[in-house]
DNA sequence: AATGAATGAGGTTTCATTCAT
DNA sequence: TATGAATGAAACCTCATTCAT
């Protein structure tokens, strides 16, 4: 393994199409599964490219990740203070989550394989770009708890909910198009695109959180 | 591929050692990442044994899932005919899952895995029994809605929610404990182990379906 | 790199082929020159056999070694036995690791590209069988100095001077049919073959030894 | 295979530093072991340089062999002229081999690999080079023994003692240091640091040689 | 039913060499 | 001259699968 200091700054375009291509991979068939001949095949590089401009495999994969989750973790908490209320931030929340997933569905996949590793081969940058990311739920729901407007509950439930279920939902796609009775069966009450899932999300979270939802 | 279907006919001893070990070793690093030897040496069975008791490796798999999944899909039926109200089906519901997952954590990460995977190589028996699952879920919250008992809610986003976090909570483990700080900070307002978390997911979800949450 | 206590226990013959040619291809192109697809090529082996008895290429050049010099080492002890005057010992040495480097031109190669390359990668294991030969050496020197039969001399001295000579004669020997004028020249004098030439060094080292050669 | 003549016309400090550095490399680790890259890199010198300056792998080999060998041959030439009897150019010969090995090690490495590998791969340049230093050899012993001072021997039996010795112990320094005990023990009856071991040589040497050795 | 050995395809990685700038 | 990137062949090693006993 070697340094896995993104090198962002050059415009280098092997680079960029290798990680990208790499990403792809990795979150369709995981870490196991990739096959570094595949990645530079569908990233039009000669393979011996990938060791010299990245390194081995290990190290393409922490690249990856880290791309993804230190990008992730560093804009959530940007976003977070432009919201005012605790309510409006667990919307921020859930909405940014559910964008990035979304602009790349990459991501879900690949934190999906690696909760299911239980983490395990998660390297430790990536592992505290993700404790970032829930550091910010904590402090949202400490903050609506202290303010009497959330209940009191437990921060990772609300998290894993979210994630989970954002992570599932998007993931998911393929297996649900190969169930169609069940889907239409649930079409009838609900839409299944995108938008209102996030949607049913937010206002089933919501309303599990805040004390009066008169509203 | 060969045949999949069951034989659990016999008290066959050394196909049962197969079959487990090969959901902890599929559970742990994916199918991709499980090597046919590795199986066998955990079972204490000579490789040759796997092919000849149980076929190649795209076979136990199928064989491991689908022991899995349809014993699961069954006894919820069941399970369900026992409860009345739906916020009881409800419960029971949840707590299954919970339980399922707890008695044998292979499950929840076999299932991760295969969801990051959008369920792309998953056999069909095997996709009929995550069927029967969700179509559980959506009886009874149409019940519920019917009933005047619930909002009306996409099904699916409740059950991605309880499945997704329940999931990661389960399959988290190994990170969690990576992140003390983190932790420890949560512990202080709610108890981080198996228990408190499922009874977390539960008042969460039946504080955001039911209607009067005066209760 | 695995184990590599040399199993001959069992008279397997596959390893025993891949153990020769791997010795015979070390000491040709040595360790770094020798590829395992020729190896396993030459020995009539699948490659992968090789991996499944043995081990990677280290272990294999590792297990080659040591039998070599392992056995080497204890033969000499035992000879070195039978010899009663340290003048006898002198000759018995030199003759043994003549003899040892003509029944398998191999050793003279092996050792001197280690010799060559410091050493540096020597297993400990070989170390171990090289220091016991060495000190045989300082053991028969010593030994006639005491009785005053030899004169005070450094053994390393003579130890470097026999193997170096022998080596540099069992492995030159296709350097020197390149130069057939020089080789023509000393044919005049002195036959050029092989006993000839260990009796050459009997001669100079037991004459630069003993204090009286009054023969 | 490019031409291979010496271009030491400019004083090209690139070139320079390339075939120094590509001796040291090859003495380390051989011909095959040798890595362009490294050479590059040690040398401070962009990889593609070796070749523009240079040539290929190989005639960067043949370079830095025929730069040593020739050198070493020629100025062996002319110290002999100025010695007188037979024993005193036994003794240059010695001293200067060992000067030789001692001010660049790297050869005495080279040169044991070259013998080991039966100098298969040694260049003709390079080969003529050595028969020229052999002939040296013959000379002094033929002369020797003319004037009746020397007894009749194998001129290559000296040859290759001397420069067995010599060689193997310019390279076995490494391995000896990795056999304290034996060392120790021998420390005791005669110093192991370089002057005694070449003086040690050359009293064995000339006692083996020399008619009278009353002197 | 069980075992150890065998096979061949394919996976990751390295390396000498060349090219464009 | 000098550089960083590119190339393709080949090296080492692994793995699912099968065979002989």
């Amino acid at each position: 393994m070697q340094d896995t200091t993104p090198q962002t700054s050059r415009g280098d375009d092997t680079t960029r199409r290798i990680m990208d291509t790499a990403a792809e991979v990795f979150s369709e068939v995981g870490y196991a599964g990739a096959r570094v001949d595949a990645i530079a095949k569908k990233a039009n590089v000669n393979k011996a490219m990938i060791y010299y401009h990245i390194g081995d495999k290990k190290t393409l994969y922490t690249r990856v990740l880290h791309e993804h989750f230190g990008q992730a973790a560093n804009r959530m908490r940007e976003l977070l203070k432009q919201a005012q209320t605790p309510e409006e931030k667990i919307k921020t929340y859930i909405h940014y989550i559910n964008q990035v997933m979304d602009e790349n569905p990459s991501k879900a996949a690949i934190m999906m394989r690696e909760m299911a590793g239980g983490g395990r081969s998660l390297p430790d940058v990536v592992v505290e770009d993700i404790a970032t990311i829930i550091g910010s739920v904590v402090q949202i729901i400490d903050e609506g708890i202290s303010q009497n407007r959330f209940h009191p509950v437990n921060p990772m439930c609300v998290h894993l909910m979210v994630i989970g279920a954002l992570m599932c939902h998007k993931a998911s796609r393929p297996i649900r198009q190969k169930l169609p009775h069940i889907a239409d069966a649930m079409d009838q009450m609900a839409a299944m695109d995108h938008g209102d899932f996030v949607n049913g999300i937010e206002t089933l979270i919501l309303r599990s959180l805040t004390k009066q939802n008169t509203a």
